[in-house]
DNA sequence: CGACCGATTGATCTCAGTCAAAGGTTGTGG
DNA sequence: CCACAACCTTTGACTGAGATCAATCGGTCG
């Protein structure tokens, strides 16, 4: 698993919009679920030509590190990505996974510099956004600026949900409401909600929960022997989807 | 300690702003603090006229209760506030404490409901920002939409860092990183950053950070005598803040 | 003054972390 | 195509940080 940052020529591009290739942001799979919701065939077409694209980020390279500067969001067009925030000591955190049609960089905007690492957990490709391009853009077209601040809000929503798993719960309440988060993600993606593939290691979803890699082998098959789930490496099955949204409550 | 919340009637002088007093924010002593930041005095005037002011919120108070619809964002203007999650079985999360010059309701946006109770820590003041005409507005004036996107982003930092703080580190160290976290606002606004009084109690301390109220009495004793820090009920002295700032790193 | 709430202190318990080791999977290079 | 290496996952035994339970103390407000 290599980690190869972005080329200093691609930052470049990402900041210049030059050198990639035109994109058409009505033409994509995704528009459902991303930036063009709520935009007209006019206004899409401004908001393409600032989009670029990167189609080729290979599993374990890094979109951008921890404290380098903010040029773009990133929304997230195939694949998975986690973000990693660190101390010095060593100690890190996994803050958040992406999916297609997440943005990931929003917390960049106030600081000028990325908050995190970020990198692909599988083979996937990413559209940039040069921010400043799109903050000019979004003053002059309104549903393009409400979904930005739409966008920041529903990660503001899903950060202090997991707060509340962090500081509240047990290590399976915590597994639990994390599987739910995932299945609904999923389903709005258009993929079942009661069968998925994991895109993250343990290691990565024990920490993203402040638990140990032992710690979430062994719950999950307490959760199995529950008959809540079935999990078999990175297969799982929601049985009991009712139960467990009352239970996440 | 009473809990009321606004009255129907104060809820629809949000949304419809009609009948509460005009303000000036340019003569707003916060407004190196605020929104106003980076506004023309033209601008400022359009902006006064949309803010509503709410001068006496008494300790205990609600601003919003959670699930409730979202008419207006919050600014303290004086005194602090917390917000409260909460599960269905009773458990609760402190989600964060706000102060003068502080967005509250921010996460409200996208799911167009509060996701949290706001209550005052002691008897305090906000404005209301009625959210579809800030929006508006901030069509016309960048400077307004960068502030508020700044704002998304600043909180949005700030709960990732949160998470860190939940997920990877020791009870002493969360309550060094949310000591210098406190000490850093209370600098910004003017005020010591070396000795100032807590506004909340031992308990919403303990609960914000995922610990118990009694850990939270006996490390804060501890941090003493290692002359971290002097506590003695809800006054503060930070005595090694280069110390405590290298170890929260 | 008394009642209530908040803070502290002490004793005990427990959930989840740590340490250690053994299986599984995956990917790579010969 | 296979074999090896590296990494991921599981399982078991033990430990410990912090929770819980219980009691006391202190301040504040009606």
């Amino acid at each position: 698993m290599t980690s190869t940052p972005l080329t200093q020529k691609q930052i470049q591009d990402c900041a210049q919009a030059e050198h990639q290739r035109q994109i058409d942001c009505e033409a994509c799979a995704l528009s459902r679920l991303c930036l063009p919701l709520g935009l007209h065939r006019e206004e899409l077409d401004r908001l393409s030509r600032l989009v670029r694209r990167q189609d080729r980020v290979s599993r374990g390279q890094t979109l951008f590190e921890m404290h380098s500067p903010f040029h773009c969001l990133y929304v997230v067009r195939s694949g998975a990505f986690k973000t990693t925030i660190s101390v010095s000591d060593g100690r890190q955190q996994v803050s958040g996974f992406y999916f297609p049609g997440e943005f990931i960089g929003l917390d960049a905007i106030f600081p000028q510099q990325y908050q995190s690492r970020a990198s692909a957990l599988e083979d996937s490709s990413v559209c940039l956004l040069p921010y400043s391009a799109l903050e000019t853009l979004s003053q002059q077209l309104p549903g393009l600026q409400n979904q930005l601040l739409t966008r920041l809000s529903k990660e503001l929503s899903a950060d202090k949900n997991l707060l509340l798993s962090l500081g509240q719960k047990s290590a399976a309440e915590k597994l639990l409401t994390f599987l739910l988060s995932l299945s609904r993600r999923f389903a709005d993606r258009g993929f079942s909600a009661n069968h998925f593939e994991l895109p993250m290691t343990r290691a990565d979803m024990a920490n993203h929960l402040g638990l140990a890699v032992e710690t979430v082998s062994r719950e999950l098959k307490r959760l199995q022997q529950q008959s809540l789930i079935s999990i078999s490496g990175k297969q799982v099955k929601i049985n009991a989807g009712d139960e467990i949204a009352r239970i996440c409550s």
